[in-house]
DNA sequence: TAACACTATGTAATAATATAACATTTACAT
DNA sequence: ATGTAAATGTTATATTATTACATAGTGTTA
């Protein structure tokens, strides 16, 4: 078990929004929502983002600029990250597979270098899309 | 073999410029250096990368918004893509290996999507970096 | 408790990345 | 020559992210 991380004022709304959001929610997507809460500029909603995803409670999904809650409670920091993403309806789920993960730390330690994490991003239509 | 695409004036270009360099190319940076040569909006930049893309000369590192020359001779589609990126000194380099790739697709094929391409980013320390 | 270090916050301005909208031109197949 | 798809040119604007600087909270230790 990992040390459990406090959150500030500022990271629990935003991680509250993202985690209570059924998509990947967009930096200025997410600043438009606790502007009432009172997060006014773009940087109070990247720096509480930035330690989110630092501590592993979200995952920034690369080829979107968008971000989710982590779907895995043993991911406690993202450094092995690999996600499904929906072409159609830009659904995004996180996948948390050991064989896969194995496989890939396994590779990228037989590769030459220090590795210290990977992201991978699978692309194509989810099961809801395919079967339209 | 492939059918080979020819490749437009602007998008021979800013080809020719990615593949001769040494690292990453950024659009803007890209767009400064093909001044000279008549090309003068952001527009005609990202055109441009989005064909070369698009047919597989050029791969996008989504994590650094910026674009490299393909480095696999064979990968005339941008489908099956990954990279070890540098976190010391940027250096970005391709990893094709067929082990990998198939591992990665029959993990897609299986996973109840339907898959259309994937993209993998490892992150650590390149050998001069780890040496250092 | 005072001093210190560290983390987080507030605010304004600006940088960097990417696209929309519209007009025109080129390539090339019928 | 006509139609059509791809590519280009141009202006404006949208979206994503950071710099710089000032202030406030939190916890540790002298
Ligand atoms: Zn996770
Ligand atoms: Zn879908
Ligand atoms: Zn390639
Ligand atoms: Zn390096």
């Amino acid at each position: 078990m990992q040390k459990q991380q406090t959150l500030s004022r500022n990271q629990k709304i935003i991680f509250d929004l993202i985690d209570k959001s059924q998509e990947p929610m967009k930096a200025y997507s997410i600043l438009f929502n606790v502007q009432k809460k009172g997060i006014k500029a773009p940087l109070q909603v990247y720096r509480a983002l930035d330690k989110l995803v630092e501590i592993g409670k979200i995952h920034k999904i690369e080829s979107r600029n968008a971000f989710i809650a982590c779907q895995n409670s043993s991911c406690q920091i993202s450094k092995a990250t690999a996600f499904s993403i929906c072409e159609s309806c830009e659904n995004v789920s996180e996948i948390s597979n050991t064989k896969l993960s194995k496989y890939l730390s396994n590779f990228a330690e037989s590769s030459g270098m220090k590795y210290s994490k990977y992201n991978l991003e699978f692309f194509g239509l989810c099961k809801k899309c395919k079967s339209k």
